[in-house]
DNA sequence: AGACCATACGGAACACGGTTCCGGTTAGCA
DNA sequence: TGCTAACCGGAACCGTGTTCCGTATGGTCT
């Protein structure tokens, strides 16, 4: 994986490499919104004006490009956690909260909580990828919950974070159904000891 | 739609016809369970002994062979809910009991889950089937449970049913999630008056 | 400046699965 | 037995992911 993004590493690559790069992402980021993370390569290259060739020697599998374009938004909000421990009124409302920038998150972008959960291997990168970064600040907010007693450990971070992501799962195309209902109800149900 | 599963229509189809339905039938049970309902059309043909064409032809859509191949699971399914609520404990024993039979429905098929939530709209049928059948038994246990005071109203009975079948995707190919599990937290925050 | 080459580019070509279409076949009936 | 509507099979087509390779070029060294 050639890590496209880190500045860093830019000394190593020529200029006109760097260009498509560059294009390549906000091209990407423009199709994302409006036909969905599904959408076919080649529109992608298009619209930055490449070939296809192109993509994937810069993003080999299109998860690669989904978390290049998604990156910087994933960063910020695992910041978000350890910030909201701080400023909230209790470790529960911080969850609440950090729960509900990241179903804001996931809801806008169109089909992106459907390509988290796809079983397609090249997913996997996307997927992992999310995991690593958002699972231990999850499982901070958890355990400072359980640590004041008002978190059930009915779900460990994982499980917390994949099913708030399933729960987001085509929510942007179905008036009738709520996520961030379901949301709330899967959150009061860890608040809850009952079980 | 030719609705090609039930008997009485029989008399109008040519005995040819009736003998690839069944065998299409079959044939598709056992490919589900071999490579999930996303498998190829082709495969279902050539284990059904037939061509591609036959399929379309009966089965106009993917969605429409998968209702049929489950119809009589979801019926027996739907049934069980008035059962439920004259023998379970309680309104909302009888509505765990209900969801977990759905949830040992969903999991046990490989990315029938998943299917369910699909963007492609030639799904839309599989998704209408389902709910149309479910979703007023789960609103016999909702209000039943309402009535007693146990459940709250933070969840319509379609958003329930989409909240649970959404947990379910992806639960048998992660083993590291547990979709009961998730549900079980979703139910105990419908039973907490917390939100 | 000129030349060299590793890097990068573009898009044709291939793979694969969904879907359509139509010439041939057959069940049911008179 | 012969007729016809219903049905069958699979070739063909299309869209999309992925690979491959001949060509172009940025960077560097002389």
């Amino acid at each position: 994986m050639p890590d496209p993004e880190s500045a860093p590493a830019s000394s190593r690559r020529r200029a006109d490499a760097e260009r498509n790069i560059a294009a390549l992402l906000e091209a990407a980021a423009a199709e994302f919104v409006r036909a969905g993370v599904d959408v076919p390569v080649r529109d992608v290259a298009t619209r930055a004006g490449v070939g296809v060739g192109t993509i994937y020697r810069h993003f080999p599998t299109r998860a690669d490009l989904v978390i290049a374009v998604y990156r910087h938004q994933i960063d910020s909000l695992a910041q978000r956690g350890p910030e909201l421990l701080r400023t909230a009124s209790s470790p529960s409302a911080a969850l609440t909260t950090w729960v509900d920038e990241f179903v804001d998150f996931l809801v806008t972008k169109h089909g992106l909580a459907g390509a988290l959960r796809s079983t397609d291997p090249s997913f996997d990168a996307l997927h992992t990828s999310f995991v690593s970064r958002l699972v231990p600040v999850c499982g901070e907010l958890l355990a400072a919950g359980r640590g004041t007693g008002e978190l059930t450990d009915a779900l460990g971070a994982y499980e917390l974070m994949r099913s708030v992501g399933n729960l987001c799962i085509g929510a942007e195309t179905d008036e009738r159904y709520d996520a961030r209902a379901a949301v709330a109800v899967l959150l009061a149900g860890l608040r809850s000891g009952d079980h």
